[in-house]
DNA sequence: AACAACCTCAACCGCATCAGA
DNA sequence: GTCTGATGCGGTTGAGGTTGT
C-alpha cells in the first residue's frame, strides 16, 4: 500500500514513497524522512489524548515507528495549533532583524516573540533571506551583527537577561498577538516595538540597556 | 526543451540542559 | 551527589521546486 502524501509533501510533490519505506528495514530502525498524512493523523491522535510531553511513549503509541524527537519536531513545526504558514510579513521580518541583532542565533527566543512562527521558520527564512540582505547592506557598511555580541562581554550578559526578560514576555502574552504587551499583570510597561527599536542605534552602543538593567 | 545553478524548507543530528529516580 | 532518560535548541543536510541560460 502506498503511503498517503502529508498535505505539504503533496504540495511540494515530496515522494517518500521509495526513500522513506526503505528507511523501515527488517532491524528495529526508524522510519525517516519526509511525514505522511497518515503517520500525521496518528500522532495528532496520541497527542490530543495524551498531551505533547512524553514523546518516546507518544511515538509508541502511536505506532509509527518514529523517534520521539521527530514526532515532538512534527508537532512542534508541522502539527501544533495556531502555527502561521510562509509569508512572513514586513513587520515580522523587521522584528526578526531587530531580535537577531539584540539575540543573535536564539532562534527559539525570537519565534516566541512571533505569535504562530515556529524556530525553525524563521532560522529557515534567516539563512535564506535575511542573512543575504544582512550581507549585502554588511558589504556597504562592514562588520555582521553578530559579531557585536560576540566579541562584546557586555552584550553577552545582557542576552541573557533581554532571554529572562523574552521569557517572561512570551509567558504573559501567549494570548496577546498585539505587538503592545499586555502588561495587567506585570509592572513592565512600555511598547515592544519601541524597545526592539535598534533602527538609529549603533549596535555596539547598548547603553541603553544598562539603563534597562538597572530600570 | 534541456540542463545547471540556485533557493526553499522539512527533517535529521549532535549537544546541552533539565528533571526525576 | 550521581546517573539516566527526556526535552529543547541550533546547525546542517538533502530533496524538490524555481529560475536563468
Amino acid at each position: 500500500m502506498a503511503p498517503i502524501l502529508s498535505h505539504d509533501s503533496m504540495k511540494r510533490g515530496v515522494k517518500p514513497l521509495e526513500k522513506s519505506v526503505n528507511m523501515i528495514t527488517t532491524k528495529k530502525e526508524v522510519n525517516k524522512g519526509a511525514w505522511t498524512a497518515e503517520e500525521d493523523r496518528k500522532l495528532a491522535e496520541v497527542i490530543a489524548a495524551h498531551g505533547p510531553k512524553r514523546w518516546k511513549t507518544i511515538a509508541v503509541k502511536a505506532g509509527i515507528n518514529r523517534c520521539g524527537k521527530s514526532c515532538r519536531l512534527r508537532w512542534m513545526n508541522y502539527l501544533r495549533p495556531n502555527i502561521k504558514r510562509g509569508n512572513i510579513s514586513d513587520q515580522e521580518e523587521d522584528l526578526i532583524l531587530r531580535l537577531h541583532k539584540l539575540l543573535g542565533n536564539r532562534w527559539s527566543l525570537i519565534a516566541g516573540r512571533l505569535p504562530g512562527r515556529t524556530d525553525n521558520e524563521i532560522k529557515n527564512y534567516w539563512n535564506s533571506r535575511l542573512s543575504k540582505k544582512i550581507n549585502q547592506k554588511g558589504m556597504q557598511s562592514g562588520g555582521s551583527p553578530r559579531e557585536g555580541i560576540i566579541n562584546n562581554p557586555k552584550a553577552e550578559g545582557i542576552t541573557k537577561v533581554v532571554e529572562k526578560v523574552s521569557i517572561q514576555m512570551v509567558n504573559e502574552e501567549s494570548n496577546n498577538t498585539s505587538t503592545n504587551i499586555g502588561c495587567e499583570h506585570s509592572n513592565i510597561g512600555f511598547n515592544v516595538d519601541e524597545f526592539f527599536d535598534f533602527s538609529n542605534e549603533d549596535p555596539l552602543n547598548l547603553e541603553w540597556m544598562s539603563n534597562f538593567l538597572e530600570f
